[in-house]
DNA sequence: TAAAATTTTGACCATCTGGTAAATTAGAGC
DNA sequence: GCTCTAATTTACCAGATGGTCAAAATTTTA
Protein backbone atom coordinates (compact mmCIF):
# COMPACT_ATOMS: atom_id res chain seq x y z
CA UNK A 1 0.00 0.00 0.00
CA UNK A 2 2.37 2.88 -1.09
CA UNK A 3 0.72 6.30 0.09
CA UNK A 4 2.41 10.04 -0.36
CA UNK A 5 3.13 9.63 3.46
CA UNK A 6 5.56 6.79 3.60
CA UNK A 7 8.78 5.48 6.09
CA UNK A 8 10.84 4.53 3.32
CA UNK A 9 12.62 7.20 0.80
CA UNK A 10 10.56 7.65 -2.33
CA UNK A 11 12.05 6.18 -5.79
CA UNK A 12 13.11 8.46 -8.22
CA UNK A 13 10.00 7.17 -10.22
CA UNK A 14 7.29 7.50 -7.39
CA UNK A 15 8.44 11.00 -7.02
CA UNK A 16 8.07 11.51 -10.28
CA UNK A 17 4.87 10.06 -10.78
CA UNK A 18 3.24 10.66 -7.52
CA UNK A 19 3.84 14.79 -8.37
CA UNK A 20 2.93 14.01 -12.15
CA UNK A 21 -0.48 13.04 -10.46
CA UNK A 22 -0.92 15.82 -8.05
CA UNK A 23 -0.64 18.14 -10.34
CA UNK A 24 -2.60 16.12 -12.74
CA UNK A 25 -5.61 16.13 -10.16
CA UNK A 26 -5.02 20.04 -9.12
CA UNK A 27 -5.45 20.61 -13.05
CA UNK A 28 -8.93 18.78 -13.02
CA UNK A 29 -10.35 19.32 -9.69
CA UNK A 30 -10.17 22.65 -9.62
CA UNK A 31 -11.93 22.89 -13.02
CA UNK A 32 -14.56 20.46 -12.57
CA UNK A 33 -15.00 20.48 -8.49
CA UNK A 34 -14.76 16.97 -6.50
CA UNK A 35 -17.17 15.23 -7.94
CA UNK A 36 -17.03 16.69 -11.67
CA UNK A 37 -13.66 15.02 -11.58
CA UNK A 38 -13.19 11.46 -12.84
CA UNK A 39 -10.00 9.28 -12.22
CA UNK A 40 -9.87 8.51 -16.21
CA UNK A 41 -9.22 12.27 -16.67
CA UNK A 42 -6.69 12.56 -13.69
CA UNK A 43 -4.50 9.55 -15.09
CA UNK A 44 -5.17 11.11 -18.67
CA UNK A 45 -3.27 14.10 -18.08
CA UNK A 46 -0.92 12.50 -16.02
CA UNK A 47 0.05 10.39 -18.54
CA UNK A 48 -0.15 7.26 -16.95
CA UNK A 49 -3.38 4.23 -16.96
CA UNK A 50 -5.68 4.52 -14.62
CA UNK A 51 -5.26 1.25 -11.91
CA UNK A 52 -1.51 3.24 -12.27
CA UNK A 53 -2.95 5.81 -10.47
CA UNK A 54 -4.37 3.54 -7.86
CA UNK A 55 -1.41 2.30 -7.43
CA UNK A 56 -0.25 5.47 -5.60
CA UNK A 57 -3.41 6.98 -4.45
CA UNK A 58 -5.96 4.88 -2.38
CA UNK A 59 -8.58 6.50 -4.24
CA UNK A 60 -10.11 9.37 -6.05
CA UNK A 61 -11.11 10.73 -2.63
CA UNK A 62 -6.99 10.38 -1.40
CA UNK A 63 -5.58 12.36 -3.98
CA UNK A 64 -8.02 15.09 -3.16
CA UNK A 65 -6.95 14.68 0.73
CA UNK A 66 -3.22 14.61 -0.45
CA UNK A 67 -4.25 18.22 -2.75
CA UNK A 68 -5.70 19.91 -0.12
CA UNK A 69 -3.41 19.01 2.48
CA UNK A 70 -0.41 20.38 0.71
CA UNK A 71 -2.74 23.87 0.31
CA UNK A 72 -3.81 23.81 3.49
CA UNK A 73 -0.93 24.46 4.84
CA UNK A 74 0.80 27.24 2.65
CA UNK A 75 -2.87 28.96 2.88
CA UNK A 76 -1.97 30.49 5.85
CA UNK A 77 1.50 31.57 5.48
CA UNK A 78 0.53 34.93 4.16
CA UNK A 79 -1.45 35.84 7.48
CA UNK A 80 0.62 34.09 9.32
CA UNK A 81 3.70 35.95 8.54
CA UNK A 82 1.27 39.27 9.66
CA UNK A 83 4.28 40.87 12.24
CA UNK A 84 2.23 42.65 14.98
CA UNK A 85 5.65 44.75 15.47
CA UNK A 86 5.36 45.95 12.53
CA UNK A 87 4.09 49.34 11.10
CA UNK A 88 -0.02 49.01 11.01
CA UNK A 89 -0.28 50.20 7.71
CA UNK A 90 3.19 48.49 6.04
CA UNK A 91 2.12 45.34 7.32
CA UNK A 92 -1.68 44.84 6.36
CA UNK A 93 -0.47 46.39 2.73
CA UNK A 94 2.25 43.41 2.70
CA UNK A 95 -0.31 41.03 3.63
CA UNK A 96 -2.89 41.82 0.91
CA UNK A 97 0.15 41.40 -1.59
CA UNK A 98 1.50 38.29 -0.79
CA UNK A 99 -2.38 37.33 -0.90
CA UNK A 100 -2.74 38.81 -4.47
CA UNK A 101 0.64 37.26 -5.10
CA UNK A 102 -0.33 34.24 -4.16
CA UNK A 103 -3.42 34.18 -6.26
CA UNK A 104 -1.75 35.39 -9.92
CA UNK A 105 0.98 32.14 -9.03
CA UNK A 106 -1.28 29.66 -8.00
CA UNK A 107 -4.85 30.22 -9.26
CA UNK A 108 -5.36 26.49 -9.41
CA UNK A 109 -5.03 26.08 -6.20
CA UNK A 110 -7.05 29.24 -5.21
CA UNK A 111 -10.09 27.78 -7.75
CA UNK A 112 -9.23 24.23 -5.92
CA UNK A 113 -10.29 25.88 -2.71
CA UNK A 114 -13.13 28.07 -3.96
CA UNK A 115 -14.42 24.96 -5.05
CA UNK A 116 -14.48 23.75 -1.61
CA UNK A 117 -16.05 26.48 0.15
CA UNK A 118 -18.73 27.15 -2.41
CA UNK A 119 -20.26 23.90 -2.21
CA UNK A 120 -20.15 24.21 1.78
CA UNK A 121 -16.42 23.18 2.32
CA UNK A 122 -17.53 19.49 3.51
CA UNK A 123 -13.94 18.53 3.75
CA UNK A 124 -12.22 21.19 5.25
CA UNK A 125 -14.58 22.27 7.64
CA UNK A 126 -12.13 20.69 10.50
CA UNK A 127 -9.39 23.64 8.62
CA UNK A 128 -11.89 26.66 8.63
CA UNK A 129 -13.22 26.32 12.14
CA UNK A 130 -9.54 25.03 13.49
CA UNK A 131 -6.39 26.55 12.57
CA UNK A 132 -7.92 28.85 10.22
CA UNK A 133 -10.17 29.99 13.38
CA UNK A 134 -7.22 30.34 15.29
CA UNK A 135 -4.58 32.67 13.27
CA UNK A 136 -8.12 34.57 11.93
CA UNK A 137 -9.00 35.69 15.65
CA UNK A 138 -5.59 36.42 16.89
CA UNK A 139 -4.53 38.41 13.95
CA UNK A 140 -7.78 40.52 14.16
CA UNK A 141 -6.77 41.30 17.76
CA UNK A 142 -3.61 42.16 16.37
CA UNK A 143 -5.40 44.55 13.81
CA UNK A 144 -7.52 45.62 16.33
CA UNK A 145 -4.64 46.80 18.34
CA UNK A 146 -3.40 48.33 15.72
CA UNK A 147 -6.32 50.27 15.20
CA UNK A 148 -7.12 51.41 19.04
CA UNK A 149 -3.33 52.81 18.66
CA UNK A 150 -4.91 55.04 15.84
CA UNK A 151 -2.59 53.69 13.61
CA UNK A 152 -5.11 52.90 11.06
CA UNK A 153 -8.47 53.65 10.73
CA UNK A 154 -11.15 51.65 13.19
CA UNK A 155 -12.90 49.24 11.10
CA UNK A 156 -14.34 45.55 12.17
CA UNK A 157 -10.98 43.53 11.57
CA UNK A 158 -12.64 40.63 10.84
CA UNK A 159 -14.61 42.15 8.41
CA UNK A 160 -11.37 43.55 6.61
CA UNK A 161 -9.86 40.36 6.72
CA UNK A 162 -12.88 38.90 4.64
CA UNK A 163 -12.45 41.69 1.95
CA UNK A 164 -8.76 40.82 1.72
CA UNK A 165 -9.48 37.90 0.83
CA UNK A 166 -12.70 38.49 -0.86
CA UNK A 167 -10.95 41.29 -3.18
CA UNK A 168 -7.54 38.81 -3.88
CA UNK A 169 -9.04 35.80 -4.46
CA UNK A 170 -11.55 37.27 -6.87
CA UNK A 171 -8.80 37.61 -9.73
CA UNK A 172 -8.28 33.76 -9.53
CA UNK A 173 -11.71 32.37 -8.49
CA UNK A 174 -13.20 34.66 -10.96
CA UNK A 175 -11.10 34.72 -13.53
CA UNK A 176 -13.20 33.70 -16.06
CA UNK A 177 -15.54 36.03 -15.33
CA UNK A 178 -13.31 39.19 -15.64
CA UNK A 179 -11.36 37.70 -18.68
CA UNK A 180 -14.87 37.53 -20.28
CA UNK A 181 -15.98 40.44 -19.45
CA UNK A 182 -13.05 42.60 -20.46
CA UNK A 183 -12.69 40.69 -23.69
CA UNK A 184 -9.76 40.71 -25.83
CA UNK A 185 -8.88 44.10 -24.74
CA UNK A 186 -6.99 43.08 -21.89
CA UNK A 187 -5.05 39.97 -21.85
CA UNK A 188 -3.87 39.45 -18.58
CA UNK A 189 -6.49 39.84 -16.17
CA UNK A 190 -4.29 40.80 -13.18
CA UNK A 191 -3.37 43.89 -15.19
CA UNK A 192 -3.73 46.89 -13.15
CA UNK A 193 -5.47 44.59 -10.14
CA UNK A 194 -2.35 45.27 -7.56
CA UNK A 195 -2.12 48.98 -8.17
CA UNK A 196 -6.14 48.97 -7.65
CA UNK A 197 -6.51 47.06 -4.48
CA UNK A 198 -3.17 48.45 -3.44
CA UNK A 199 -4.73 52.09 -3.55
CA UNK A 200 -8.43 51.35 -2.19
CA UNK A 201 -7.03 49.84 0.89
CA UNK A 202 -4.50 52.55 1.32
CA UNK A 203 -7.89 54.95 1.10
CA UNK A 204 -9.76 52.02 3.23
CA UNK A 205 -6.93 52.21 5.98
CA UNK A 206 -6.68 55.92 6.25
CA UNK A 207 -8.11 57.06 9.25
CA UNK B 1 -43.22 17.77 -25.26
CA UNK B 2 -43.79 19.38 -22.04
CA UNK B 3 -41.48 22.38 -21.49
CA UNK B 4 -40.78 25.46 -19.21
CA UNK B 5 -41.44 27.71 -22.24
CA UNK B 6 -45.43 26.32 -23.31
CA UNK B 7 -47.78 27.82 -25.66
CA UNK B 8 -51.08 26.23 -23.83
CA UNK B 9 -51.08 27.73 -20.69
CA UNK B 10 -49.86 26.00 -17.11
CA UNK B 11 -52.31 23.35 -15.30
CA UNK B 12 -52.21 23.96 -11.51
CA UNK B 13 -50.13 20.73 -11.24
CA UNK B 14 -47.94 21.84 -13.77
CA UNK B 15 -47.47 25.29 -12.02
CA UNK B 16 -46.59 23.62 -8.97
CA UNK B 17 -44.25 20.89 -10.11
CA UNK B 18 -42.02 22.69 -12.42
CA UNK B 19 -41.59 25.41 -9.60
CA UNK B 20 -40.99 22.37 -7.07
CA UNK B 21 -38.57 21.12 -9.78
CA UNK B 22 -36.67 24.29 -10.40
CA UNK B 23 -36.38 24.93 -6.55
CA UNK B 24 -35.08 21.99 -5.44
CA UNK B 25 -32.49 21.76 -8.67
CA UNK B 26 -31.50 25.40 -7.39
CA UNK B 27 -31.12 23.69 -4.05
CA UNK B 28 -29.14 20.81 -5.36
CA UNK B 29 -27.28 22.64 -8.00
CA UNK B 30 -25.88 25.65 -6.61
CA UNK B 31 -24.77 23.11 -3.43
CA UNK B 32 -22.64 20.37 -5.51
CA UNK B 33 -22.21 21.97 -8.77
CA UNK B 34 -23.42 21.06 -12.38
CA UNK B 35 -21.76 17.53 -12.54
CA UNK B 36 -21.70 16.88 -8.84
CA UNK B 37 -25.54 16.72 -8.66
CA UNK B 38 -28.06 14.12 -9.88
CA UNK B 39 -31.32 13.72 -10.62
CA UNK B 40 -32.07 11.64 -8.13
CA UNK B 41 -30.94 14.64 -5.84
CA UNK B 42 -33.12 16.52 -7.58
CA UNK B 43 -36.27 14.35 -7.72
CA UNK B 44 -35.78 13.81 -4.17
CA UNK B 45 -35.73 17.19 -3.01
CA UNK B 46 -38.74 17.97 -5.06
CA UNK B 47 -40.79 15.12 -3.79
CA UNK B 48 -41.35 13.48 -7.13
CA UNK B 49 -40.02 10.39 -8.92
CA UNK B 50 -36.83 10.87 -11.31
CA UNK B 51 -39.01 10.22 -14.24
CA UNK B 52 -41.80 12.41 -13.21
CA UNK B 53 -39.20 15.08 -13.35
CA UNK B 54 -38.12 13.99 -16.74
CA UNK B 55 -41.87 14.54 -17.90
CA UNK B 56 -41.28 18.41 -17.01
CA UNK B 57 -38.02 18.96 -18.13
CA UNK B 58 -35.82 17.34 -21.48
CA UNK B 59 -32.84 16.43 -18.95
CA UNK B 60 -30.56 17.74 -16.46
CA UNK B 61 -28.93 19.94 -18.56
CA UNK B 62 -32.52 22.08 -19.51
CA UNK B 63 -33.37 22.52 -15.43
CA UNK B 64 -30.02 23.62 -15.34
CA UNK B 65 -30.55 26.24 -18.62
CA UNK B 66 -33.79 27.31 -16.81
CA UNK B 67 -32.43 28.13 -13.58
CA UNK B 68 -29.33 30.25 -15.69
CA UNK B 69 -31.81 31.78 -17.90
CA UNK B 70 -34.44 33.10 -14.62
CA UNK B 71 -30.51 34.04 -13.00
CA UNK B 72 -29.03 35.70 -15.62
CA UNK B 73 -32.01 38.11 -15.90
CA UNK B 74 -31.98 39.36 -12.60
CA UNK B 75 -28.73 39.37 -12.30
CA UNK B 76 -27.80 42.30 -14.41
CA UNK B 77 -30.73 44.68 -12.67
CA UNK B 78 -28.99 46.19 -10.10
CA UNK B 79 -26.71 47.47 -12.37
CA UNK B 80 -28.97 48.47 -14.94
CA UNK B 81 -30.52 50.59 -12.55
CA UNK B 82 -27.24 52.77 -11.79
CA UNK B 83 -28.77 56.12 -13.20
CA UNK B 84 -26.24 58.16 -15.06
CA UNK B 85 -27.83 61.43 -14.43
CA UNK B 86 -28.07 60.46 -10.68
CA UNK B 87 -25.64 61.70 -8.15
CA UNK B 88 -22.35 59.52 -8.45
CA UNK B 89 -21.85 58.35 -4.97
CA UNK B 90 -25.52 58.13 -4.17
CA UNK B 91 -25.53 55.97 -7.29
CA UNK B 92 -22.88 53.80 -6.65
CA UNK B 93 -23.54 52.92 -2.87
CA UNK B 94 -26.81 51.97 -3.87
CA UNK B 95 -26.25 49.76 -6.41
CA UNK B 96 -23.97 48.03 -3.87
CA UNK B 97 -26.59 48.03 -1.19
CA UNK B 98 -28.82 46.44 -4.01
CA UNK B 99 -25.93 43.72 -4.87
CA UNK B 100 -25.72 43.33 -0.59
CA UNK B 101 -29.03 42.51 -0.91
CA UNK B 102 -29.11 40.38 -3.76
CA UNK B 103 -26.55 37.80 -2.14
CA UNK B 104 -28.21 38.25 1.26
CA UNK B 105 -31.94 37.20 -0.46
CA UNK B 106 -30.84 34.79 -2.60
CA UNK B 107 -27.63 33.00 -1.50
CA UNK B 108 -28.44 29.97 -3.94
CA UNK B 109 -28.33 32.06 -6.87
CA UNK B 110 -25.25 33.83 -6.11
CA UNK B 111 -23.77 29.99 -5.25
CA UNK B 112 -25.38 28.78 -8.44
CA UNK B 113 -23.86 31.95 -10.73
CA UNK B 114 -20.27 31.05 -8.73
CA UNK B 115 -20.30 27.65 -9.33
CA UNK B 116 -20.08 28.55 -12.94
CA UNK B 117 -17.38 30.81 -12.75
CA UNK B 118 -15.26 29.05 -10.91
CA UNK B 119 -15.61 26.41 -13.13
CA UNK B 120 -14.95 28.13 -16.33
CA UNK B 121 -18.09 29.42 -17.14
CA UNK B 122 -18.67 27.22 -19.72
CA UNK B 123 -22.60 27.02 -19.71
CA UNK B 124 -22.81 31.33 -19.81
CA UNK B 125 -19.90 32.14 -21.76
CA UNK B 126 -22.08 33.79 -24.07
CA UNK B 127 -24.04 35.75 -21.38
CA UNK B 128 -20.42 37.01 -20.30
CA UNK B 129 -18.90 38.35 -23.47
CA UNK B 130 -22.55 39.00 -24.66
CA UNK B 131 -24.90 41.12 -22.65
CA UNK B 132 -23.11 41.54 -19.32
CA UNK B 133 -19.86 43.13 -21.26
CA UNK B 134 -21.98 45.88 -23.06
CA UNK B 135 -23.98 46.60 -20.07
CA UNK B 136 -20.63 46.86 -17.68
CA UNK B 137 -18.78 49.05 -20.62
CA UNK B 138 -21.51 50.47 -20.40
CA UNK B 139 -21.66 51.52 -17.10
CA UNK B 140 -17.76 51.61 -16.76
CA UNK B 141 -18.00 54.99 -19.32
CA UNK B 142 -20.83 56.58 -16.85
CA UNK B 143 -18.63 56.06 -13.75
CA UNK B 144 -15.44 57.29 -15.37
CA UNK B 145 -17.15 60.37 -16.24
CA UNK B 146 -18.25 60.99 -12.74
CA UNK B 147 -14.77 60.78 -11.80
CA UNK B 148 -13.64 63.09 -14.29
CA UNK B 149 -16.38 65.67 -13.37
CA UNK B 150 -14.88 65.43 -9.98
CA UNK B 151 -17.81 64.01 -8.46
CA UNK B 152 -15.51 60.84 -7.17
CA UNK B 153 -12.36 59.21 -6.45
CA UNK B 154 -10.31 58.34 -10.15
CA UNK B 155 -9.94 54.97 -10.33
CA UNK B 156 -10.30 52.18 -12.66
CA UNK B 157 -13.78 51.87 -13.03
CA UNK B 158 -13.61 48.12 -14.01
CA UNK B 159 -12.07 47.27 -11.09
CA UNK B 160 -14.05 48.91 -9.42
CA UNK B 161 -17.35 47.14 -10.42
CA UNK B 162 -15.03 44.10 -10.13
CA UNK B 163 -14.17 45.13 -6.20
CA UNK B 164 -17.78 46.05 -5.98
CA UNK B 165 -19.05 42.23 -7.16
CA UNK B 166 -15.98 40.71 -4.99
CA UNK B 167 -16.91 41.98 -1.82
CA UNK B 168 -21.14 41.62 -2.04
CA UNK B 169 -21.07 38.31 -3.94
CA UNK B 170 -18.27 36.78 -1.13
CA UNK B 171 -21.10 37.39 1.73
CA UNK B 172 -22.93 34.57 -0.08
CA UNK B 173 -20.72 32.50 -1.72
CA UNK B 174 -18.17 31.94 0.79
CA UNK B 175 -21.02 32.32 3.49
CA UNK B 176 -19.43 28.58 4.48
CA UNK B 177 -15.89 30.07 5.22
CA UNK B 178 -17.30 32.82 7.29
CA UNK B 179 -19.58 30.74 9.33
CA UNK B 180 -17.23 28.33 10.17
CA UNK B 181 -14.15 30.84 10.54
CA UNK B 182 -16.48 32.64 12.59
CA UNK B 183 -17.75 30.24 14.88
CA UNK B 184 -20.93 30.19 16.91
CA UNK B 185 -20.25 33.97 17.94
CA UNK B 186 -22.04 35.23 14.97
CA UNK B 187 -25.61 34.20 13.91
CA UNK B 188 -25.74 35.92 10.81
CA UNK B 189 -22.62 36.18 8.20
CA UNK B 190 -24.35 39.31 7.03
CA UNK B 191 -23.92 41.03 10.62
CA UNK B 192 -22.29 43.99 10.51
CA UNK B 193 -21.48 43.50 6.66
CA UNK B 194 -23.94 45.95 5.08
CA UNK B 195 -22.08 48.45 7.10
CA UNK B 196 -18.53 47.72 6.53
CA UNK B 197 -19.24 47.43 2.97
CA UNK B 198 -21.09 51.15 2.74
CA UNK B 199 -18.01 52.80 4.92
CA UNK B 200 -14.98 51.27 3.16
CA UNK B 201 -17.12 51.98 -0.29
CA UNK B 202 -17.76 55.49 1.16
CA UNK B 203 -13.63 56.43 1.78
CA UNK B 204 -12.81 54.67 -1.54
CA UNK B 205 -14.68 56.69 -3.48
CA UNK B 206 -13.70 60.11 -1.54
CA UNK B 207 -11.27 62.13 -3.98
C1' DT C 1 23.17 -11.56 -14.33
C1' DA C 2 19.75 -13.64 -11.56
C1' DA C 3 16.65 -12.83 -7.86
C1' DA C 4 13.77 -9.57 -5.62
C1' DA C 5 11.10 -5.71 -5.60
C1' DT C 6 8.63 -2.30 -7.97
C1' DT C 7 5.77 -0.64 -11.60
C1' DT C 8 2.45 -1.13 -15.27
C1' DT C 9 -1.20 -3.15 -17.74
C1' DG C 10 -5.48 -5.49 -19.38
C1' DA C 11 -9.50 -7.54 -18.24
C1' DC C 12 -13.14 -7.10 -15.14
C1' DC C 13 -16.91 -5.71 -11.80
C1' DA C 14 -20.45 -3.35 -9.16
C1' DT C 15 -22.64 0.71 -8.75
C1' DC C 16 -24.32 5.02 -10.14
C1' DT C 17 -26.56 7.88 -13.32
C1' DG C 18 -29.13 10.01 -17.12
C1' DG C 19 -32.63 8.66 -19.69
C1' DT C 20 -36.64 5.75 -22.04
C1' DA C 21 -41.06 3.15 -22.89
C1' DA C 22 -45.13 1.28 -21.80
C1' DA C 23 -48.60 0.73 -18.66
C1' DT C 24 -51.37 2.68 -14.91
C1' DT C 25 -53.65 6.22 -12.35
C1' DA C 26 -55.64 10.69 -11.58
C1' DG C 27 -58.12 14.99 -13.25
C1' DA C 28 -60.82 18.06 -16.10
C1' DG C 29 -64.67 18.92 -18.96
C1' DC C 30 -69.05 17.40 -20.40
C1' DG D 1 -70.88 8.79 -14.88
C1' DC D 2 -67.80 8.88 -19.23
C1' DT D 3 -64.17 10.29 -22.11
C1' DC D 4 -60.11 12.47 -23.11
C1' DT D 5 -55.96 14.33 -21.54
C1' DA D 6 -52.46 14.95 -18.09
C1' DA D 7 -49.63 12.96 -14.66
C1' DT D 8 -47.25 9.22 -12.45
C1' DT D 9 -45.09 4.88 -11.82
C1' DT D 10 -42.68 0.54 -12.73
C1' DA D 11 -39.35 -1.74 -14.96
C1' DC D 12 -35.66 -1.11 -17.61
C1' DC D 13 -31.23 0.14 -20.30
C1' DA D 14 -26.67 1.81 -21.81
C1' DG D 15 -22.82 4.13 -20.64
C1' DA D 16 -19.81 6.18 -17.20
C1' DT D 17 -17.14 5.66 -13.21
C1' DG D 18 -14.50 4.16 -9.08
C1' DG D 19 -12.15 0.43 -8.06
C1' DT D 20 -9.95 -4.63 -8.02
C1' DC D 21 -6.84 -8.34 -9.26
C1' DA D 22 -3.60 -11.19 -11.19
C1' DA D 23 -0.30 -11.36 -14.64
C1' DA D 24 3.29 -9.13 -17.23
C1' DA D 25 7.01 -5.88 -17.70
C1' DT D 26 10.49 -3.17 -15.77
C1' DT D 27 13.92 -1.63 -12.40
C1' DT D 28 16.74 -2.28 -8.60
C1' DT D 29 19.69 -4.91 -5.82
C1' DA D 30 22.81 -8.39 -4.52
Amino acid sequence: MQQTVRKKPQTRIQKQNISAILDAALEVFSANGFRGSTLDQIANEAGLSKPNVLYYFNGKEAIHVALLSDLLDTWLDPLRAMNPNGNARDELLAYINRKLELSRNFPRESRLFANEIVQGAPRIEEFLKGELRILVDEKAAVIEQWMDAGQIAKLDPHHLIFSIWALTQHYADFEAQIRLVRGDKIKDSYAGAQNFVETIFNKILTP
